[in-house]
RNA sequence: GGGUGAUUAGCUCAGUUGGCUAGAGCGACUCGUUUACACCGAGUAGGUCACAGGUUCGAGUCCUGUAUCACCCACCA
């Protein structure tokens, strides 16, 4: 039912222009609540949580591709009528964003950190957050990101910090947090502890040095005696503590059981004997068996391996930096007493690293003890955020147990089989007993856990299967405080327990006083009725920690014990009590008594100042944004959530994490599939960053090329096994032209080459001021907009989709009404069949996270089939009364079309569909009759009945279109003006012409011919064209150059001749023909006879011709 | 040191379990502005599928080795 609107093309203008039509659209959607879901709507759940990206900055184009990737399969799950919600929000990355706004602190106001109070910074570091988190919510939007914005987290607001809370404190009720003094990464210059994933290994030049120690008694007499140590780093050997040989090792092994005096520490040390040392070998493969003296100086305050040393023998840790890793005896050193030791140590005291480990080999070679020094290369790990050298580093932290079974153990067999390497791990023999205090009993899976590309489960499953204790402290402002109070008993209480239990060793005294303290903590609590609310823990060394669950426990002892400094208890004489009642006034009166106990016996300690690692709260990602810890329905619904999208440089930082987690807290996966997206690098193959300056800005692309565009070049650029190389341009703002500067790296720096293009002997890009050569990144910050020709790929399929629908609109708004009947041509059964194989493409390569073929597909689709063919072919009657079938044709492939292609192109589909509704509102042909929905984002997804599916018309049509391939190039060859109409006549075999005759004025639209003679026994006019191919033999009416056409022929002979060359090779081959399907062969065969019976004309026109 | 991926047209990339006479987009060249679209249409050219072996009737595809590039992991003597 054509019923034509005034004027429905009015809002349709001639050339689409994005930015004049994505806000209102973007307005439309937000403003209908079209993103909305609700936990007790009917329908499949599906859920999808966004990777929270880092509030330090705006998004870049990898966000862009990252959220694409979601959005389609969002809005794909929402059309196909499932109750479909995605997650959005931010995180807080600790270090990242505290590092920035330190930046911009020093650079605005000129000071650092530590110049302000701590509430105060992070103050500084949340207006920041508030900032970016806006920008990065308004990009996300303009993106077309289908996010239910009303859910919208942050990883530190109340409702994640207080599963965050609830996570720790069940974590450290079951044992898996402990406090440990280890040697840890530290970055001097942020000054926090960094996690092992947190460390990038770079490749340094160094130097070997051969330090020579004096041997000596054990009384520090020396015997006249040496041993060359070989060493990267002189400077730690002020905190060595042994030297170390292997025992196998002949020469030096007689050594074992001497001492030798350390230089300048004056320490007198032993030698001891390791596996571990290598023996040197000059011929050895192996570069450290290449360098090494036979003699390890063993410092295990300062490195790794020295630290497992000194584990094994039991030796002293002298710690000989400060946290800035300058030289310092301030910090462990344990030898001040000794004023030979102190004296030599002063020149170093203060110095950094690098200039102590100038000062020490200058002081050995003084002292004749530098035996050589040998160049270098090795790795060294830097932190990923300061990019400054870590240190290893002895200090106190929190780590949470994760090679515990119950977690790790718990990762590895969640992997689903099929993804599995073989493994001896015990983790695979094991079974993950539930938790003990788990409620109800977990509905979702625990297994299957699927990669896709399937290479990732190698990563996730090595990861597991090494992983180490994750240290969870960090020395940071900007976090999740560690909700753990430092506990100090008086002393009346440590002898109480002593005298009571007599504790037998350092295990037995931690665990009575843990006793102790639990039972003066419960009265407290209890008589605050927040029983069961707090852990204690004890550690070996007698250290005391408390970790309470919710803020309100916390809120309660703190505000004891801020009472208590004001009645500044200590000063009170023995046994006299303080007068709580007044400013304490308990809930359980009670139990007051035993509560003022509490307060007498301990000294509250203040809050552990550390916050977690950033990756603690996104681990519980699936959890705490759909309500956990409380038993909301959002997470019965949607936890599980259906699959998490990302890339594969954080599959150990947070996919491992969000498992475990998942599976410890809820006893179910987070999600069973992970899909790994390419990476998007630049044009030169460098990841794509801010620092470097190649980062691009979405909104550049949606300013130049629109927001439909940029999404569906990302999602057809995404393959499974490449990443992406986008090639950044610069648009000058003022001329509009586009240049291309060059980003190379070079230590820390960016080079800006030359423009491609100069103007008035002027570099364009010095008019922006930047110079060729160095410039800080931060001098880069383009005054010019980026842009990519890639994206142009998107912008034209956008474009020809308007004009497409254009066309279709203005024919079916002015077409006259369907009175006459008629029926569907094989052009329209074609483009249906073809719409159908559309769907089912769609279908397919959604469900297998194929994009680059959903895409690719559509492209396809859309320009080839729909506006190439089918439109071309419909063209000329579309408007007439029989063509009513046509139209109703017409209007269903376009309907479908922008379903299908809704998902990657929102904007243009929406704002097309609005158009399609007015002028053609009742669509549908039988077997694909899609539902009428006002807005697209809320309508169905095709279905497709098969029957639709015509093999005759997708027989006959390419028969169709062979035919006119052959005229349109015989036609460019012969250079026959495009205007002028030409008789053609087919030579064609009956039983095929007859299938191809009642179509030939499909022939003729898209030839611009006339057919003058189908059949049999044509014979070729007099001077006509020779026209050849698989369909048949055809003449084209049109006097020719001779000799063009023999050379044109000629060319045809020799292609048909190499194959059938190739062909008979294939078939006298018995081989072949015995083991080779059948079909194969007989495709073979016919193939061979097609070519040899078109062989056989163009001989024949060929002596014709002659 | 270990691992993963890549190497296909001038450029950026596809190529599913071996059947290929190797594809697409961009770029190049030739024609063309007939009322959807020049952000277009029609046509053409362009490839020893990195290299060397092997398996097979048949290899871009599987196996082995080599080279180059990228990324990840690894305790800095």
């Amino acid at each position: 039912m054509t019923t034509p609107t005034e004027n429905p093309l009015a809002d349709l203008p001639p050339s689409y222009r994005p930015a004049n039509e994505e806000p209102a659209i973007l307005e439309r959607w937000l403003a209908g609540d079209a993103y909305q879901a609700t936990a007790d709507d009917t329908g499949d759940p599906y859920s999808i949580c966004i990777p929270p990206p880092n509030v330090t900055a705006p998004l870049h184009l990898g966000h862009a591709l990252n959220n694409t990737l979601q959005d389609i399969l969002t809005r794909h799950a929402r059309m196909s009528g499932k109750n479909a919600v995605w997650l959005p929000g931010t995180d807080h990355a600790g270090i990242a964003t505290q590092t920035v706004v330190e930046k911009r602190v020093l650079a605005e106001e000129g000071k650092r950190r530590t110049d302000f109070e701590r509430d105060a910074f992070v103050g500084k570091i949340q207006a920041w957050k508030d900032e970016y988190e806006a920008t990065i919510t308004d990009q996300l939007k303009q993106m077309g990101c289908s996010c239910d914005w009303d859910r919208q987290a942050f990883t530190m607001d109340e409702p994640r910090a207080k599963a965050v809370r609830e996570a720790f404190f069940q974590l450290f009720k079951d044992g898996l947090i402990y406090r440990g003094k280890r040697l840890v990464n530290w970055d001097p210059v942020t000054q926090t502890a960094l996690a092992d994933d947190e460390v990038e290994m770079k490749d340094v030049d160094g130097n070997f040095y051969y330090l020579k120690y004096p041997v000596c008694d054990a009384d520090g007499n020396t015997t006249g005696d040496q041993v060359t140590v070989a060493t990267t780093r002189p400077e730690t050997m002020l905190g060595d503590t042994a030297v170390a040989v292997n025992p196998k090792d002949e020469p030096r092994a007689k050594y074992i059981g001497q001492f030798v005096k350390l230089p300048i520490a004056d320490r007198v040390i032993p030698i001891i004997g390791d596996d571990y040392v290598v023996i040197p070998d000059p011929d050895s493969d192996d570069s450290k068996a290449r360098m090494a003296s036979g003699f390890l100086k063993v410092t295990p305050a300062h490195d790794p391996n020295d630290y497992e040393i000194g584990q094994r023998h039991d030796l002293d840790i002298i710690n000989v930096m400060a946290p800035d890793a300058s030289i310092s005896i301030d910090h462990g050193w344990p030898e001040k007493e000794n004023p030979r030791a102190i004296e030599g140590l002063q020149p170093f005291v203060g110095q950094t690293r690098e200039a102590a480990r100038k000062a020490i080999v200058r002081w050995f070679k003084e002292n004749d003890l530098l035996a050589e020094v040998k160049p270098y290369r090795h790795a060294v790990g830097h932190s990923y955020r300061s990019h400054a050298a870590i240190e290893p580093y002895y200090s106190d932290q929190w780590y949470l147990k994760v090679t515990d079974d119950r977690l790790a153990g718990a990762a590895l067999r969640a992997l689903d089989e099929s993804q599995r390497e073989a493994s001896s791990h015990d983790a695979f023999n094991a079974k993950t007993p539930r938790r003990q205090d788990a409620k109800e009993e977990p509905t979702g899976p625990t297994t299957g856990l699927t990669f896709t590309p399937p290479r990732y489960a190698k990563t996730f499953q090595t990861w597991h299967e090494n992983i180490r204790d994750w240290c969870i402290s960090r020395q940071l402002w900007w976090g999740h405080r560690i909700p753990v109070w430092h506990l100090q008993p008086d002393d009346s209480v440590y002898t109480r327990v002593f005298d009571r239990r007599q504790p037998k060793n350092n295990q037995e005294y931690a665990d009575a006083l843990k006793e102790e303290l639990t039972v003066l903590c419960n009265n407290y609590m209890s008589a605050w009725r927040a029983e069961s609310d707090f852990i204690v823990s004890v550690t070996e060394d007698l250290k005391c920690y408390l970790c309470l669950r919710s803020e309100a426990a916390a809120g309660a002892i703190d505000l004891a014990f801020r009472q208590l400094s004001e009645f500044e208890l200590k000063k009170l004489a023995p046994g006299e009590k303080p007068n709580f009642a007044d400013v304490l006034p308990f809930p359980d009166e009670a139990k007051k008594d035993a509560a003022f106990d509490f307060i007498e016996h301990l000294i509250w300690g203040k809050q552990d100042p550390d916050v977690l690692d950033t990756w603690f709260s996104s681990a519980l990602w699936p959890m705490s944004t759909l309500g956990w810890p409380e038993r909301t329905p959002e997470l019965d619904l949607w936890n599980p959530t259906s699959v998490l999208c990302t890339a594969r440089e954080i599959i150990t930082l947070w996919v491992s994490r969000m498992v475990m987690f998942n599976l410890y807290f809820l006893g179910q996966l987070p999600f069973r599939d992970v899909f790994i997206h390419a990476m998007i690098q630049d044009g030169h193959g460098q990841k794509m960053s801010k620092s470097l300056g190649n980062g691009v800005d979405p909104m550049d692309i949606i300013h130049s090329h629109g927001a439909d565009a940029m999404r569906f070049t990302l999602a057809s650029m995404t393959t499974q096994t490449q990443d992406v190389r986008m090639p950044v341009d610069m648009v000058d703002p003022h001329s509009g032209e586009t240049f291309t500067p060059k980003f190379i790296t070079a230590s820390g720096g960016v080079k800006v080459a030359a423009p491609t293009q100069e103007r008035n002997g002027k570099s364009m890009v010095s008019s922006y001021g930047l110079a060729s050569g160095e410039v800080k990144p931060s001098d880069n910050q383009p005054l010019a907009r980026n842009t990519s020709e890639k994206f142009e790929l998107g912008q034209r399929f956008a474009t020809k989709l308007w004009n497409a629908t254009r066309f279709a609109l203005s024919n079916l708004a002015e077409a006259e009404s369907d009175a006459v009947t008629s029926s569907l041509s094989l052009a329209d059964k074609w483009i249906l069949s073809k719409t159908v194989r559309a769907i089912e493409h769609a279908d397919k390569t959604l469900k297998a996270y194929d994009f680059h073929n959903y895409a690719g597909g559509l492209y396809e689709f859309v320009w080839n089939e729909v506006c190439d063919w089918y439109i071309e072919s419909v063209k000329p009657d579309i408007k007439s009364p029989e063509a009513a079938k046509s139209r109703q044709a017409l209007a269903t492939v376009l309907d479908v079309s922008l379903r299908l292609l809704h998902p990657v192109m929102p904007f243009v589909t929406e704002r097309l569909w609005s158009g399609l509704n007015a002028v053609f509102p009742q669509r549908g042909v039988l077997g694909l009759d899609p539902v009428e929905c006002d807005e697209l984002v809320g309508a169905p997804w095709p279905v497709a009945d098969r029957a639709l599916i015509d093999l005759e018309a997708e027989e006959v049509f390419p028969k169709v279109q062979h035919v006119v391939g052959m005229i349109r190039e015989v036609r460019a060859g012969a250079k026959v003006p495009p205007r002028e109409v030409v008789d053609f006549s087919l030579h064609m075999e009956d039983a095929e012409a007859d299938r191809v005759r009642p179509n030939l004025h499909l022939v003729e639209t898209l030839t611009n011919t006339k057919m003058v003679a189908v059949g049999p026994d044509i014979a070729k006019p007099e001077g006509a064209a020779v026209v050849t191919g698989p369909a048949g033999i055809g003449y084209l009416h049109v006097q020719i150059d001779t000799a063009e056409e023999a050379e044109r022929l000629n060319k045809r002979k020799a292609e048909l001749e190499k194959s059938l060359k190739t062909l008979d090779g294939r078939l006298s081959n018995e081989k072949y023909t015995s083991k080779a399907p059948s079909h194969l062969v007989q495709q073979t065969r016919d193939q061979r006879a097609a070519a040899a019976a078109e062989l056989e004309e163009v001989a024949r026109q060929l002596t014709a011709l002659e």
